[in-house]
DNA sequence: GTTAGCATGTAAGGAGTTACATGATTTT
DNA sequence: AAAATCATGTAACTCCTTACATGCTAAC
């Protein structure tokens, strides 16, 4: 049974905390960056489809009451004054789903942006020496593949317009931009192995970073 | 009916020349950027699926003849010494390919990055002001998500741990080198408009442009 | 003579999207 | 009273991937 980067993603967010389907699909766009996205028509259904494999629960609970009500409405909770939200379901991940979530987390995906920025996003989760295998797996990879990449550009330069030779350029500079990225990680992650600056919010922030 | 990135791309290389599914692989992959790569299993559907539309047509046409062949071979062509490779189809644009490339190419596709990029390979089928249309948009859109992450980075930014972070911090950097690469388009555009300094191979190039 | 590359395809399935359907609550 | 936003879901569809199946040719 392989996971994808959604069903990843929202374990990883509910480990820190219940959350209901709405606020999880604005925190997956602001935790994954500024172009990733995903519908209610794909993270309802995973929902459900984790409840199913009992990797998290459906909860009722806390459903943060509202200030007012009409009078005679059905939802009505009594004579509080308050109403409870009808259809608001909370998740909220299990035991299991903590245990499937660092299962997943290990297996490595270097090949794959979207799996790597997911895995990427809970680091935080895995011991020191599995981030530094992820992270120099990842740029060798991408080192591979810009290698290949120069090297076939070399044979077709002439024979090509401005415009696709542009937007190849700016692909080669974009993955190096990615690969320095790893590597000012690569250092920090060393850094804070062998003794002094350990990984605090300052040494790990203001470096460069990859894109969707 | 809509068209995919990959039918765009491959009628788009098939303009410039018949070619077999095997070298429109490569191609697709060299065209498109170094992360970008589409399998047989989508390709070969694809050529069908236009083939069948009457975009492209099936040829046996030429298949570059081997050198030799063995003794008492079944696919011999005779006494020639040559062999004609079994199963090698050459896909060649149809009229009615072409007029439909066009249409499709007008289709603006600001709000998804592939299809930005497929459009942007083959610019230089379009008209200045089209070109300088797509540009602008899709720099306005980048301007605005990068604008709503921002905001909402501002309202989140402490309780952040230092990975995820880093990792927005990237994609934000990544979001920005886009925006650059589409000024310095729009501005070569410009010039090439308004008098002086046509989009010659060297004017275009040299240009930091988007990543997948 | 075996490995690497050329060449074409199919079947099953994964992972998502859009459009639709519904309705409550809050803000203007 | 209208518009925005909160909130949940389904059905149909798109587009792609992996794994399999097949066989030829070139190079080592």
């Amino acid at each position: 049974m392989s996971t994808s980067s959604l069903e990843l993603a929202v374990l990883g967010l509910l480990k820190e905390g219940p959350m209901h389907g709405y606020e999880l699909k604005k925190r997956l766009s602001f935790t994954l960056g500024p172009l990733y996205a995903v519908s209610y028509g794909s993270l309802y259904p995973c929902l459900g489809r984790l409840r199913q494999s009992s990797l998290v629960q459906e909860r009722v609970g806390e459903p943060k009451p509202r200030r007012r009500r009409k009078a005679a409405d059905k939802t009505a909770d009594g004579m509080t004054g308050r109403v409870v939200p009808r259809r608001r379901k909370v998740y909220e991940i299990t035991t299991s789903g903590e245990s499937f979530f660092f299962e997943q987390l290990e297996l490595g995906a270097v090949y794959d942006t979207d799996r790597f920025q997911t895995r990427f996003a809970f680091f935080r989760y895995m011991p020191k020496e599995m981030r530094l295998r992820l992270l120099e797996h990842r740029k060798a990879y991408l080192e591979e593949k810009l290698g290949e990449f120069k090297e076939s550009l070399r044979a077709t330069q002439e024979r090509m317009d401005a415009y696709s030779r542009s937007l190849i350029d700016h692909g080669v500079e974009t993955t190096e931009q990615d690969i320095r990225w790893l590597e000012g990680l690569i250092d920090q992650e060393r850094a804070a192995a062998t003794g002094r600056t350990p990984p605090s919010d300052t040494s790990v922030r203001r470096r460069r970073s990859p894109g969707r």
